[in-house]
DNA sequence: CTCGCAATAT
DNA sequence: CATATTGCGA
């Protein structure tokens, strides 16, 4: 009843709303809670024994969304018989009592927390974050129709798309923004404005990786249900781990920058998630990290004292095309003379990258930008096959665009990037070959202050023994082309400067630019070109 | 320590 | 087989 996709669709307020069954024995207080829950505009159905309440959800199981039971010395029974037939519900135990070992029992019985009377506001007001918690991570098993809404919501709600497994984390990240302003709880802004209700929000990241730890280590007795279903999560309780770790410092402030990086684990187990579909790097910036699933080198065992293992294994880098896309941006903004590992990694501004994968990846650019277009000419010219001579290849014809090709349309659409296709033509004016009747989109790398005809500034690349075989091997046709295109482009950028440049793309920084022109004694220039500036 | 290359691993 | 990682000399 409750939860069609269309009941839900947006879901304004989203916490608001939220059905909440509330089991608690004593009457005045399940009515003080009740009171404060629907000041906070959730709906609240309050039971006084478990009876009604086990029949309620047994009956209708999808009325609520989350449960807040109270537990007592006597009534422990039917709280664990409740926790167990709404194990789909996530469920918040009370208490007055202060027990360890029922609280302990409690959560391994699937309880999402085990808060101590008198309830805050904040902790009230905050219950639904374990629906949300909850709806992104019923682990393997389906989410519950009564939770499924909120997933979607939360999603449509944030803008995300849903991959076969989305960052937690970042989801996590942006409800914690969430909580604090979205929430607009005003007249609760007291001191601590930040963060509301600290032990929920820390229970996300620390005390559930603790209680998955005690249920198999220490209470894997008879109650492990839970349990075992979130332990295939291990792979997001690391990447939480490493984000934490690796994003904490410079991400604070970067969180909500739109090309905000993702990082996440890949976990090659049979619920393939990331790797096999990926293959949407258009809409949002991502990459992928990996862990090596075996540790055998580093003796990474170490535990924190949250349990959380600290394992700073080496991660294998997944050049995505878009991190790819960063690293050519990076390469070209500084010139391919001066693109250093460390200078692109500063480019990209990408945590969790290391130098070294950077330098690995330029080896790789660089073999191809010398191997595959020599090889390609190997075949159809010379069959020398000279290793030595592999730098010097004085006159490669290069592929016009078929005579169809006129560029009097406008750019098509940002093309997806082929890990390696457009490094073959990485320095301006060069074009990549395109199969007949491809849409000639233009590589970001051409842009307009890069090649102007008769200059031949032509960019960075002169420094560049390789490019500037290139530059030599530019035929008529495509200089004309490109210019053709160019101009087109340029004038448009220039007579409208409120318009994002083209393909929305960010050109080279004026200063590389001109620095690089300084270089090659180039001090005055053009018009245009400062036109062209201008508009940065 | 960084860079670039070559060997090695996945 | 392509590509990422590791190792090593400059």
């Amino acid at each position: 009843m409750v939860c069609t996709a269309n009941d839900l669709h947006g879901w304004k307020d989203f916490p608001k709303g939220l059905r909440v069954l509330l089991l608690d024995g004593d009457t005045s207080s399940a009515a003080e809670i009740k009171t404060k829950l629907e000041e906070m505009e959730y709906v609240v159905v309050s039971y006084c024994n478990e009876n009604d309440a086990l029949s309620a959800i047994s009956s209708k199981p999808e009325t609520f969304h989350v449960a807040i039971v109270e537990v007592t010395t006597s009534n422990h029974e039917g709280n664990f018989k409740f926790l167990e037939a709404a194990k789909d519900l996530p469920t918040i135990m009370i208490s007055n009592i202060h027990c360890l070992s029922t609280m302990m029992k409690c959560i391994a019985l699937g309880a999402m927390e085990f808060l101590q009377k008198p309830l805050s506001d904040d902790k009230l007001r905050n219950i639904w974050q374990h629906v949300v918690h909850k709806a992104f991570n019923a682990g393997g098993s389906a989410v519950p129709n009564s939770l499924k809404p909120i997933k979607e919501s939360v999603v449509s709600m944030l803008h995300l798309e849903l991959e076969n497994s989305e960052n937690e984390n970042q989801v996590e990240k942006k409800l914690e923004i969430l909580s604090g302003d979205d929430d607009n709880n005003h007249e609760l802004l007291e001191g601590s404005d930040k963060y509301p209700a600290p032990s929920t929000p820390q229970q996300k990241h620390g005390m559930r990786l603790v209680d998955d730890g005690d249920c198999q280590d220490q209470l894997n007795s008879s109650l492990e249900k839970e349990c075992g279903e979130q332990d295939g999560e291990s792979k997001s309780v690391e990447t939480t781990c490493i984000n934490s770790l690796v994003e904490g410092t410079s991400q604070v402030e970067n969180s909500q920058l739109p090309d905000r990086e993702a990082i996440k684990e890949e976990e090659n187990s049979a619920d393939g998630c990331g790797a096999a579909s990926n293959i949407d790097h258009d809409t949002h910036d991502q990459y992928n990290i990996s862990s090596s699933e075996k540790n055998k080198s580093k003796p990474c065992g170490l535990s924190n004292p949250c349990g959380i293992k600290v394992s700073r294994k080496k991660l294998k880098v997944d050049w995505t095309p878009e991190l790819h896309r960063k690293f050519v941006q990076a390469v070209e903004q500084l010139g391919v003379n001066q693109a250093i590992p460390s200078r692109i990694l500063e480019l990209m501004k990408v945590e969790g990258l290391t130098r070294h994968n950077v330098a690995s990846h330029l080896q790789k650019y660089r073999m191809h930008k010398r191997h595959i277009l020599p090889k390609e000419e190997d075949r159809s010219w010379s069959h020398s096959k000279d290793p030595m001579r592999k730098n010097y290849y004085p006159q490669r014809p290069v592929m016009a665009f078929p005579p169809p090709y006129h560029s009097n349309h406008i750019m098509p659409v940002a093309p997806i990037y082929p890990p390696w296709g457009h490094m073959a033509c990485p320095s301006p004016g060069v074009q990549m070959w395109v199969p007949p009747g491809y849409p000639p989109w233009r590589p970001p790398e051409i842009w307009p202050w890069k090649s102007y005809p008769g200059q031949h500034i032509s960019g960075f690349e002169n420094a560049d023994p390789y490019d500037k075989s290139y530059s030599i091997a530019f035929s008529p046709i495509d200089l004309q082309l490109a210019d053709e295109e160019i101009d087109k482009v340029v004038k448009e950028a220039i007579s409208k400067p409120w318009l994002p440049l083209p393909l929305g793309l960010k050109p080279p920084s004026t200063e590389s630019v001109l620095s690089e022109l300084s270089k090659q004694g180039i001090s005055t220039v053009p018009s245009h070109i400062n036109g062209s500036k201008v508009i940065q």
